[in-house]
DNA sequence: CTGTTAGCGCATTCAC
DNA sequence: GTGAATGCGCTAACAG
């Protein structure tokens, strides 16, 4: 009937006069099937197909409350690091009906903070960030926001709802006692100057027992920028052994500038990466690094969303995915 | 730990009893300060302070018939080759103040036609798709819809809405050319099997003028995939020359297992991916590959949304960014 | 400049 | 099983 092609969508109630039933009816055929007989239920398609009637989530969420939706925030979407978890968040979410609304903060305080807000004005029934929130603006309009929230890739024993991570400073830890196994004791570090790597950095220098030559270099950390790091800490100390870097791509650029100096890996110089990047088992020498399970962290972040959205209790508010050092022949 | 449930969210009425103004002067102090007195905005700014007021995006979209967000689909969101559009896209949107929702589509036209139909209720201003739609159905309701979409990374002489993109039969054209120049002829080709690599293999084997042994392997393609693929190869035509793989992850692989085969590149085997991935530089030998500008893509999409929210007529709906083969040291 | 009146499209009460 | 009201929270229209 209504075949213009004016802009004027089509509506349930549409469908409903098409169907010959009331407005709610359809509405049930259509959302809650187990409530309506069968044969209504079919006059109520048939109209959905004449009609191409496609529902408005919008306006059934005010109502419900509910906008099967959830909002995740990272730093940069092409970082590769974050890529796994949100991918495995996706995938888990779709799974249920749910999409995301993706957020990228560029790792800066004050563009997060106006992120969420944004994001909670979106009423999503769940928001995700990589990192832990440290703003308390953010914090207590999360809080009195009432969606569930879980905070990744880092642990806190005070979230602001859930979290699922892992603790960096035990990272920065576990790669110097590394490193001092293998006998080496003069040790640099290369970082990106995000929270997360200077938190690793701290956790490193804590086990070594004193402060070692550091390259920072600006979030999100490359190739180029890893080379750039190693001639600084060459600069600081020529005779560097090991050099323990933010990220795989850093580690990357160390090595590519390494190799360009002549010096051989890992005799002269040893490397260690942090993420497990897909080329990090490729490259020439192959790269040690500390592997995280980045595709967990979105399942388990997924699950945690979705059962507080069902309502259920949550056995375990804050997760800890632990990590580990993929020894490979840079080391 | 224990939430109350249903934490009555404060809501513009709150604001505006607070502030002592009517409802819709509340609103307008908010979203639309041009139209109220400096006195009455600094009230109710006082007012939202107070209450702690977040405004809720979805019920001021369900009147305002804005949604202020734009839904993109992409195949794989953990496969590097898009980041950058959906990077620049996000940016550009953000900027304006949309939001963007993410979709993947698995490369599987039934998910991609049952996706397009969540996203559509969701009614979001915009609509970026990664391709062509080639279902019909989806056509149609896309259509009918009234929202304004964006088919990229592909031309079309015929496209939904509007488009950006590049000829995948002149890329296919140009590798030929290119490896047909250096006076290789016994050729193959190493790709996945989606849609638009298998337009580049076409317009491969067009220039070409005959067919050449190919290794599909089903997409996402990978640095794995990429040797098996060139194993395949082998077993078809042991003496052949120069390889085109279908993305830069799978030129890496046959490189790789050239490598373990002795295979000497270019002299042996010359490989040309396609995308320079920001790795493609670094390899060694470096990869000649066909570099798209992701970016621009994400960017023209996103300032064709926003034109046409603001109802300007849109110049030229159909946007060829080109393309270009870099020439390194592995061909 | 400000307020009143109507809805946006649907789902949650209740009735029948 | 089905339906009639009622409003979710907000904003276009018009008024004043």
């Amino acid at each position: 009937m209504t075949d213009t092609n004016a802009p004027k969508s089509v509506t349930l109630h549409d469908v409903a006069r098409e169907a010959g039933v009331s407005l709610i009816t359809a509405s049930r055929a259509i959302s809650n099937p187990g409530m309506v007989s069968e044969k209504t239920i079919a006059r109520v398609r048939l109209a959905v197909e004449a009609t191409g009637y496609i529902p408005n989530l919008l306006a059934g969420g005010l109502k419900s409350r509910k906008s099967l939706m959830v909002a995740a925030l990272v730093p940069n979407i092409a970082v590769a690091q974050f890529l796994p978890t949100v991918k495995a968040l996706t995938d888990a979410l779709d799974a249920a009906g749910y999409q995301l609304i993706l957020g990228q903060t560029g790792y800066d305080h004050a563009r997060e903070e106006a992120l969420l807000g944004t994001m909670i004005s979106r009423r999503p029934d769940g928001i995700v960030v990589t990192g832990l929130i440290h703003s308390q603006v953010s914090r207590d309009r999360l809080r009195r926001s009432g969606i569930p929230v879980v905070e990744t890739w880092d642990l806190s024993d005070r979230p602001v709802d859930m979290a699922v991570g892992f603790s960096h400073v035990k990272v920065g830890s576990a790669v110097a006692g590394f490193f001092l196994g293998k006998g080496w004791r003069r040790l640099g570090i290369a970082t990106g100057d995000d929270q997360r790597a200077s938190v690793r950095r701290e956790g490193f220098l804590t086990t070594v027992g004193h402060d070692v030559p550091t390259a920072v270099v600006p979030a999100p950390s490359s190739l180029a920028l890893g080379r750039q790091a190693l001639a600084d800490l060459l600069a600081k100390d020529p005779h560097i052994e090991a050099i323990f870097c933010s990220s795989d791509q850093l580690a990357q650029g160390v090595m590519v500038e390494a190799r360009a100096r002549g010096l051989r890996i890992p005799e002269d110089l040893a490397i260690c990466g942090f993420g497990d990047a897909d080329f990090a088992a490729h490259t020439d020498p192959s790269l040690t690094t500390v592997q995280v399970d980045g595709a967990s962290i979105g399942t388990l972040a997924a699950r945690l969303l979705l059962d507080r959205c069902r309502g259920e209790a949550i056995a375990q508010p804050v997760i800890d995915v632990g990590f580990r050092i993929v020894e490979r022949a840079s080391t």
